[in-house]
DNA sequence: GCGACAG
DNA sequence: ATCTTGTCGC
């Protein structure tokens, strides 16, 4: 039996247990480049709990929104939302060293953890393999995914027109995630595996989850922290 | 050197 | 991410 994973202590406002934030970008490169080889890419044994976080700015003061739905039902759980304030700058390849701080302490003040968390962004579909998506799933140890919007690194040929239909992005000779039409017609997703799940899963679920009317996760999440 | 570049 | 009006299409 394994003690369960106590995330109050990113509720803390302080620095990371696990290692600073404030970085010069040439550690936070090689910071990237040892946490990615944590990335493990496995099956989830189960899914009734799902999370979708995000991050809205106004100003000088960031809100870091998390939701989590039940599956399949798809029905409210739980909602957090906490403000606080960002100190590093975005710059492309390093935004979770922006945005990882508070969203791990929202996180970590849900009542119950998530199996799986939909977050805003890459996971391996990164030029180190560790967008904000591994970042956090490496830190808590909790499967996630990455959606974009945009492609960060690698190309891609178009997807398919009709809903489901998904290509894979390849990176210097790897395929590191897929471009997922999740509505018919519509512009697609860049879905990309955080930790501990299988592209093809990630693939699977972001599909389904599209269909939600009301419990995409990113979206709420999104909903959330913006309107 | 030049262009690309998640949120 | 955020700032912003009207407008094309089902």
């Amino acid at each position: 039996m394994v003690a369960a994973i106590d995330l109050s202590i990113f509720t803390s406002g302080r620095a990371s247990p696990y290692h600073k934030w404030n970085l010069p970008l040439e550690q936070a490169k090689s910071l990237q480049k040892i946490l990615s080889l944590c990335v493990m890419e496995k099956n989830l044994e189960r899914l009734n709990f799902i999370s979708g976080c995000d991050i809205g700015i106004r100003g000088n003061v960031a809100r870091a929104g998390v939701v989590t739905f039940s599956y399949p039902e798809g029905e409210l759980v739980e909602r957090v939302v906490v403000e606080g304030k960002l100190d590093f700058p975005y710059i492309p390849g390093f935004l979770s060293f922006r945005e990882t701080p508070l969203l791990l302490k929202a996180i970590g003040m849900l009542k119950k953890l998530p199996d799986l968390i939909i977050c805003d962004g890459h996971g391996i579909a990164h030029p180190r393999r560790l967008g904000i998506a591994s970042h956090i799933g490496v830190l808590t140890s909790i499967p996630t995914i990455g959606v974009a919007k945009k492609l960060l690194c690698g190309s891609y040929d178009e997807p398919g027109f009709y809903k489901g239909s998904f290509t894979y992005i390849v990176c210097d000779n790897e395929v590191v995630g897929a471009v997922l039409r999740t509505r018919t017609g519509v512009k697609p997703v860049f879905v990309s595996v955080g930790n501990l799940v299988t592209l093809e899963y990630a693939i699977k679920i972001v599909n389904i989850l599209s269909r939600y009317r009301l419990p995409e996760p990113q979206r709420a999440a999104h909903f959330l922290v913006s309107g």
